[in-house]
Parts: structure tokens; sequence; C-alpha cells
DNA sequence: TTCACTGCAAAACGTTTGCAAACAG
DNA sequence: CTGTTTGCAAACGTTTTGCAGTGAA
């Protein structure tokens, strides 16, 4: 295992392994899949195992250090920002971007009265055609 | 038009076992998975196969008869209604409910401003504590 | 016949887990 | 030492696919 000479260690538990996935996520703009992750954390640490990836991604998670997100279209991708923001997916090419719709006070209370849950955090969802494919089909 | 002898078929290849899908998922209030889809239409159908239920569960959501939703828990979940909603999940026992938020085309709006998306549709989540749980722990 | 659909089993995914070895404290 | 984490492989749950057989037009 690698040396830990140094005090590399931010928060416990960020172990090597850890701190790769987590420098993956940080470094990439956009919202990576678990693959797509451990592929990128091989570079940084080649003795990491998918598992590891895995159990990291489970890791950060928990530790609130990076967000899971799912929009069904099979793998679970991972975002590096983990304040409260939207998502907007094109329907064209698949792109995923983020972002931040004020007044969602009002939002989470008006979903709540409407749902009678006792809220805890609103998520939006924007289904459209990024610029980029607007402009091809243009 | 001449009466058809048996008008068994509301839509062009709409055939049994797609009924038994659509009927058993028309059936319910909840939002079941494609394994309890396939529980319940083997009721009504006993012959039928859990691939033909998937098939069905595909051909349904593109004839526009059924959503499909999934909110990062594993398996894909199947709703009844088609029109734009939202939904709220209980974060303490998983429970998912319909909710309609008003004024989502002001949404729709501000959130194709912010992201320069064309928009098409929006979604929005609320996860929170449902009245049974909040019952529970008060 | 032609064509779409079914049913079965197997494959393909994404993800988790069991376990022994390595490490940190 | 004890508890945690790793790496590997194997298992798991969900979904899709290949293919032969069926049934309707």
């Amino acid at each position: 295992m690698a040396r830990t000479t140094k005090r590399q260690e931010e928060a416990p538990g960020l172990t090597p392994q850890r701190q790769a996935v987590l420098s993956e996520i940080r470094a990439r703009e956009d919202h990576p899949t678990a693959g797509e992750v451990f592929a990128g954390a091989l570079k940084r640490l080649p003795s990491i195992s998918f598992a590891t990836v895995y159990n990291s991604l489970r890791y950060l998670k928990q530790a609130g250090l990076i967000r899971e997100i799912s929009f069904g279209d099979g793998a679970s991708r991972y975002d590096r920002e983990t304040d409260r923001h939207d998502h907007a997916i094109c329907t064209c090419c698949g792109k995923l971007v983020d972002f931040d719709l004020p007044q969602t006070g009002d939002l989470l209370r008006m979903a709540a009265r409407k749902s009678r849950f006792k809220p805890e955090s609103v998520h939006l969802t924007l289904r459209g055609v990024c610029p980029d494919c607007r402009e091809e089909t243009s």
C-alpha cells in the first residue's frame, strides 16, 4: 500500500485510493459514470481496482464530498458539485449540464404543500436541446 | 366503418400481453418496478414471460401509454400517469408519490434561460419525509 | 407467405459482496 | 493487537438479446 509518510489525509479515512477517485471527479467538468471514474483513477493510481472505485464512490458520497445522480440511462453519474443545483439533459446528445435556479426556497415550500411531505430538498430536471445540438439542426 | 367482430385491440399492436401489462399498471396506485409488474401480469395472463413484460414496457412507454421513472435506487419504476407531473420521494421509507406543481411554464422558461437549452419539459423532485413516516417519528 | 410478437434461456450491464492480505493506529 | 481498507473474483439484480416457434393478416 502507498506510503503515508506525510499528512496527505485531509479527512479521516481519505486514503490514496479515495483521494484518486475524488481528484478525478474534481478534475472533470462533466458527470462521469463509475466506469469513467475508474478509467481516470487508473491513470492516477494504476493499482486501483474497480471494486475500490465503487467503494470509494460510496464513501465519498456519504461523506458529502461528491454527489450521485442518475437519470435513468443505465449507469449512475457522479458530480463534483455538492451544493444544491439543477440539471439539464439534452434529449439529442445526452449531455448533462448543471445550472442553478434561484428561489428554490419557494419551490420547496410549494412542493411540500402539494405533496404534504416534510421537505428536505428539491431538484429540478430540464429536458431539452443543448446549444450545440440546436446549432447543428438549425 | 364495418363493425369488427372482435374488437379487442384498442390500438394496433396492443396484444393481450401488452394489454395485461398496461392493465396491471393502470390498476395500481403506486409505481411498480418491472418485477412487480411481472408478478401482477402473471395473475392476469399466467403464460406471460419476464422478457415479454420488459418488451411490453418498452413498447407502452414509447407509445406514450405509460411513463418510466428512475430515481437511482436500482430498478426503474413505471407510472400510469403520463401527463406532466412531479414526484416526492420519502427519504425514510422510499415511498414515491405524485403531485403537480402549477406554474411550471414559468419554471420551464427560467430553467431554459439559465441552462441555455431549448426547453421541452421540466420535472421536479422533492425529497423529504412522507406524512406516515413523520407521524411515526413524531 | 410475411411479418410482428412471444417465450425461453443466455448474455450484458452496472453494482455489490465475500474473503484473504495489507495496512493504520 | 484491532479495526479498516484494498484487490480480486464471483455473485447479484436488472435489463436486453438471439432465436426458434406461434399466430394473425
